[in-house]
DNA sequence: CCAGTATGCCTAGTGTAACTAGGTATGCAT
DNA sequence: ATGCATACCTAGTTACACTAGGCATACTGG
């Protein structure tokens, strides 16, 4: 096992107590996955370990997302995967990112930072004043 | 009808040509509703228009995701729902913040900025030389 | 007056992604 | 030799944003 049990979903920690560390928003993992892999080439289960590690422990991805998201980017080419005979002997897979992928990377990156640059504005409660005094009279 | 045709996953866009505008990552829809109706208490279809207001038409909200999650805040007892007759006559559903609500806002708001945060980290390039630099020969 | 559009609420079903919960196998230290 | 960390994988579950409708009322133009 790769984490602790990981509750999911912001929901719920909205609606219950939270329980160890969260995970990432639907969607995210390809991405961060693949900008790592952009960095250095390496196999899946050091890609978790540098997750935990690059978000001091903030973030975890579990063995069942995370094969299914390389298995995904392999499939879209983004990433190739080669087996590879390491120092110590053992057989791994080392991933590593295709010209597409950096396209794609560079385009992913900066769609989800525009993304999550607008659902900032809404949390903002700096900024919820200005739109509420601005707009109260436009409201129903 | 909402919105436009709204394909989503930010997967999709990077595997496929992107086609209008990106949706909510999956868990942090709840967040922004549940961060407007904060701002005043006010019914469904208001809600998604102030989303493609505030985003600058970044943004939009399916009715098909939008009722279902105002539904699930209710059910988490995070908003109240009252029917409530407008100037004009018309019945509309007015969705309130309930103190829980308040709670769950403040511990949402700072648990999605710290998750958004960490995977920011991954996906600055900046950083990526610094961590390839210190841990190359910490790599398989 | 009547048609079309905007407003307003809703649900059933679909697809995807991150998860749980397993399985398998090897290298290394005690 | 027994356990632990490493290393890869899959089947099934769950949650959620979506598509694609339905339904009803107010307003506006011809």
């Amino acid at each position: 096992m790769l984490a602790l049990s990981c509750m999911h979903r912001y929901a719920m920690y909205m609606a219950t107590a939270p329980s160890s560390r969260p995970s990432f928003p639907s969607g995210s993992l390809d991405l961060v996955l693949l900008s790592l892999i952009a960095r250095q080439a390496t196999h899946g289960y050091r890609l978790a370990r540098l997750v935990e590690e690059v978000s001091d422990g903030r973030l975890a991805v579990e063995e069942g997302s995370l094969y299914p998201s390389l298995q995904r980017l392999k499939k879209r080419k983004l990433v190739e995967a080669e087996w590879q005979k390491q120092e110590n002997g053992r057989d791994v897979r080392i991933y590593s990112i295709t010209p597409a992928g950096k396209v794609a990377l560079r385009e992913g990156v900066q769609e989800w930072t525009s993304v999550t640059g607008a659902i900032a504005k809404f949390l903002n409660t700096k900024l919820a004043d200005k739109i509420e005094g601005s707009n109260r009279v436009r409201f129903a």
